[in-house]
DNA sequence: TGCAGTTCAACAATTGGTGCAGATAGGATG
DNA sequence: CATCCTATCTGCACCAATTGTTGAACTGCA
């Protein structure tokens, strides 16, 4: 994801109107490693404006997501989360309590074996490692 | 997944009751490599015991799934989806209409580069692949 | 045969997310 | 700087998938 300066540019580029409501979204989603959570999202959001609602954050991170800015993921923890890196990577997922992190992969070229693929065109390939995290183990 | 038969006398074992119900959930199952959902498992059963509800349907997928004789899949298809073929492969996702395939991969062992993981404890390694199917291609 | 485990039906509740209508406020224009 | 149009925001209703409940009707199986 671009900075919240650069994206400002962007969307006054695009036409879209800079609002304060979307310049908190760029703001939270800045370097944040933390893969949030629309509601995580809006929780860090309204810390500073308040009034924010979480439609609102709903529709600025979609339309992110729409302009490539940031990706939606799904990892099987029950919300969307979302990841401004939008570089190739993969994650490892605590099964215990949802915390995600990037990780990098010895060899990225993973295909399927047979390329009976069958006609499938493939566009993307996610790798979810899943497991338990530091602090969960140590919580238990 | 074992055969039905097999699982009959599993369910016995446990002190299980071997319910028709039961049965026809096994009996859909049984070499099923279409991933279905929970409510495409029900459509199934109900072509031949009309009277089965949903909810007997989510009760016995989810003791199957607790018994470790299916899995169930979070693809981001919006809802779950039932695998009986528990031996470990991976997945290929029709981003347009849901289709899941099992595949294999050519390097199974991929690990994440930096084991920095930060005490991550993993267990599972699962790969998506998401591209369009055949048959999407072609109705387009 | 009888009991305990199952199922059904008809809901209500939950969770994550979306559709909608009216209120609000960027920001181009004069 | 004031005005106005329209994009945007908000709040609320709603949707879809799934789970919980309750009570009555069943029905494996010891």
């Amino acid at each position: 994801m671009r900075t919240p300066t650069e994206l400002v540019d962007l969307y006054r580029a695009r036409g879209y109107k800079v609002t304060p409501q979307r310049q908190a979204v760029f703001g939270v989603l800045h370097r944040n490693e933390a893969h949030p959570s629309a509601e995580a999202v809006h929780a860090a959001v309204t810390q500073a404006m308040p009034s924010v609602s979480l439609r609102t954050v709903y529709s600025v991170l979609a339309e992110l997501a729409e302009m490539g800015e940031i990706l939606q993921l799904d990892l099987g923890t029950g919300s969307g989360r979302f990841d401004p890196n939008t570089d190739a990577h993969h994650h490892l997922v605590c099964s215990r309590c949802g915390l995600v992190r990037d990780v990098h992969v010895d060899h990225p070229e993973v295909r399927p074996e047979s390329i009976d693929g069958a006609g499938f065109d493939i566009t993307e390939t996610e790798i979810v490692f899943r497991g338990v995290c530091a602090s969960c183990r140590a919580a238990n």
